[in-house]
DNA sequence: GCCGTTTTCGGCCCGACTGTTTTCAGTCG
């Protein structure tokens, strides 16, 4: 069983538990051991029956090791089949419509025995819905509309397809009156290989004309919602945007909450509450200690300045403290300029200094207010960064500038669009010290894959160009293919006299596991070979990745010295960030190639490396940011 | 259900927007 399917069965059973109003930490403990599993570099199966322990890993208890364990020995789990026998089925599919959550799912079945999206909408058109108490013909409409979109647009965004579209916006943003600051945050600012939604956070010290020019904006089809400070649109092809503006004094602690993820925000904010702190998209706030427990069933001060009090505090006063209050805090907070009679028992004017502002400007303050170093963005994603970051030791990660080269190019002599002069030129231009030129070989056919006297012939023609271009190092390579059987598409004699020798699998995707597990090691294990690329095949949103052991395979390429490739194809990135991640913990260099097929492509570079710092790689486990007298070497000694 | 420079019990992030409400639950970021 793959982590995915592991990671999918406990999902499912937090949707259930939420569907049956139960604990909302527990429901979140499934989550969170979802998110370990699916985060893990190894296969957790292997980890199982290599008798580890799992609870070991974080989030991981003794129910939740049990429950992989069951998962891998079985293929089923008890729980969450007992679950789905009292829950009925399809409830857990309503809660996918935006708006749409477990207590409203929960009572559209029982009230009007919808149990699916079709179900729904019927019910909604027959009016039904809008009679139930608490709905209303607004929400009715809305529900709709959310059926609209979920039908129409189900997969998440290439990273590249968002670099696109926000380019128009930000345009439009820059014209918005009093605009101090404007950043893409969230999965966006993480480098996250696919994109959910895109989060613009702006600065202006009155966000209203912001917002107002936010939700005019031309390309969008409707506004979703529009408060003082947030607002949300969609655009024509389905994207929704969000749109968070804040004060300039606020900007850091925003920028951090809206770059999230989630549980990196949780577990960040969580530390400040160890420390006497809170934390939120404000600013930093130690509460003063007569501000504490007594002023707290009151209503509140308005943005950051309700505070919930000292870690001491808290813990007297959550107990008797009820919900209600929590929530009669938060809705005063609402419109804390407009609303003059704030909350119900409201004190003004209170001699207590109120709570004391550490920060928020920058996004380091929040950072330095719990102990930890900065972290990169595209860390942040709860995978062992905050810890890291407490014990100062955080990876440098590698940088385009730390790039040298690149070891993947296609030319006019098989599919690509450009010369090989053209090629070289157009690297050489970006800085880079080499450039291998690595065409397909003679399997590929499509591809117009080279037979080996074609091979002597581009050689001279590489020569010519080396010859001509100064100041790089032109590499004589191919993209070999790994043929069915494991052995290579090339006889060994050609393979001795290419500089660098990269290889593939381009055919026969849909083998079974432990056959391609062994072809791609056969394949590898070729004292030619110098780089295994794009590993897995797959294509975001179109192709789904070769089934393969790439525990066995990243142990094989560690122990025989191959470099494995991020393929920095923005519709590719594979390796991805997580089996990188095992690369390096393995000793496994990475080779970050953009597999360019025209001197326009050499641009993907930068998505590469993205990935490349998502999986916390340095420098020194870069093949590709090796200066050209060390990279020459390591290619030889692999002979 | 998980977890422990404060804990093996009692915590678990914190705030915005909507709709329908007359005081806030639900959902989402
Ligand atoms: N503190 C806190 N922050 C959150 C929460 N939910 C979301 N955020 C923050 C962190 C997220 O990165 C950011 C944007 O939310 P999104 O739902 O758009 O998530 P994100 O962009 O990370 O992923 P996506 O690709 O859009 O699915 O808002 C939350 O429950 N608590
Ligand atoms: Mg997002
Ligand atoms: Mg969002
Ligand atoms: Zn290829």
């Amino acid at each position: 069983m793959e982590n995915v399917e592991i990671a999918r069965a406990l999902n499912q059973v937090a949707d259930l538990l939420e569907l049956r109003n139960e604990n909302p930490f527990k429901v979140r403990a499934y989550r969170n051991a979802a998110r370990t599993v699916e985060g893990l570099s190894r296969r957790v199966a292997e980890m199982v029956e290599a008798g580890e322990d799992l609870e070991e890993l974080p989030a991981i208890g003794k129910d939740m090791a049990a429950y992989i364990t069951e998962l891998v020995r079985t293929g089923r789990l008890k729980r969450l089949e007992e679950l789905e026998q009292r829950v009925p089925q399809g409830l857990a599919e309503l809660m996918h419509l935006e708006g749409v959550g477990p207590k409203k799912a929960m009572r559209l079945h029982e009230e009007l025995g919808v149990s699916t999206v079709a179900d729904l909408e019927k019910a909604i058109r027959a009016g039904e819905v809008e009679t139930l108490r608490g709905f209303g013909r607004r929400s009715a409409a809305r529900m709709l509309q959310a059926i609209r979109d979920y039908r129409r647009h189900g997969t998440r965004f290439k990273l590249s397809e968002a670099d696109q579209l926000v380019q128009p916006i930000l345009a439009h943003m820059r014209n918005a009156p009093g605009i101090e600051e404007l950043e893409v945050a969230g999965s966006y600012r993480r480098r996250v290989e696919t994109i959910g939604d895109v989060d613009l956070l702006a600065a202006a010290r009155k966000p209203g004309p912001v917002i107002e020019h936010f939700a005019a904006y031309p390309g969008a089809t409707r506004v979703e919602s529009a408060g003082p400070t947030r607002a949300t649109i969609v655009l024509h092809n389905g994207m929704h945007v969000d749109l968070r503006v804040v004060k300039p004094e606020s900007w850091g602690a925003a920028l951090h909450y809206f770059t999230g993820s989630k549980a990196h925000n949780i577990k960040v904010r969580w530390l400040g509450i160890q420390r006497g702190l809170k934390i939120n998209e404000y600013g930093i706030f130690r509460e003063t200690a007569r501000d504490g427990g007594a002023a707290r069933g009151t209503a509140a001060r308005g943005k950051g300045g309700s505070t919930r009090g000292s870690a001491a505090a808290r813990k007297s006063a959550t107990a008797r403290r009820s919900a209600a209050q929590r929530t009669a805090g938060r809705a005063a907070a609402r419109k804390p300029a407009t609303r003059h009679k704030a909350g119900p028992t409201l004190p003004r004017p209170r001699p207590h200094p109120g709570p004391v502002r550490l920060g928020g400007a920058r996004e380091e303050d929040v950072f330095r207010a719990v102990g930890m170093d900065f972290v990169p963005p595209e860390m942040r994603e709860d995978r062992g960064e905050v810890e890291a970051a407490l014990r100062h030791e955080l990876p440098r990660l590698v940088t385009l500038e730390d790039i040298r080269g690149d070891l993947q190019v296609h030319s006019t002599w098989s599919d690509g669009r450009d010369t090989i002069e053209a090629m070289v030129r157009a690297a050489k231009e970006r800085g880079y010290e080499y450039i291998a030129i690595t065409d397909h070989s003679p399997a590929v056919a499509v591809a117009g894959g080279l037979r080996p006297r074609d091979l002597a012939r581009q050689w001279k023609e590489i020569d010519r160009v080396a010859r001509k271009v100064k100041g790089i190092a032109v590499l004589k390579g191919m993209e070999v293919d790994i043929l069915a059987d494991g052995s290579l598409d090339l006889p060994d004699e050609w393979l001795e006299r290419l500089d660098i020798v990269v290889v593939a699998v381009h055919s026969r995707m849909g083998m079974p596991q432990t056959k391609m597990t062994d072809r791609v090691i056969k394949g590898i294990s070729h004292p030619g070979v110098h780089i295994l690329a794009h590993p897995t095949g797959r294509i975001i949103n179109r192709r789904e990745p070769v089934r393969l052991d790439m525990d066995a395979v990243l142990e094989a390429a560690a122990e025989l010295g191959v470099a494995v490739e991020i393929n920095a194809q923005p519709d590719r990135l594979d390796v991805n960030d997580v089996h990188a991640m095992r690369a390096r913990e393995l000793g496994v260099l990475i080779a970050i190639d953009t597999d360019a097929h025209s001197v326009g492509d050499l641009r993907y570079m930068a998505y590469g490396v993205s990935q490349a710092r998502r999986a916390w790689l340095e420098k020194r486990n870069v093949l590709n940011a090796m200066p050209l007298t060390r990279l020459e070497k390591w290619l030889a000694k692999r002979r």
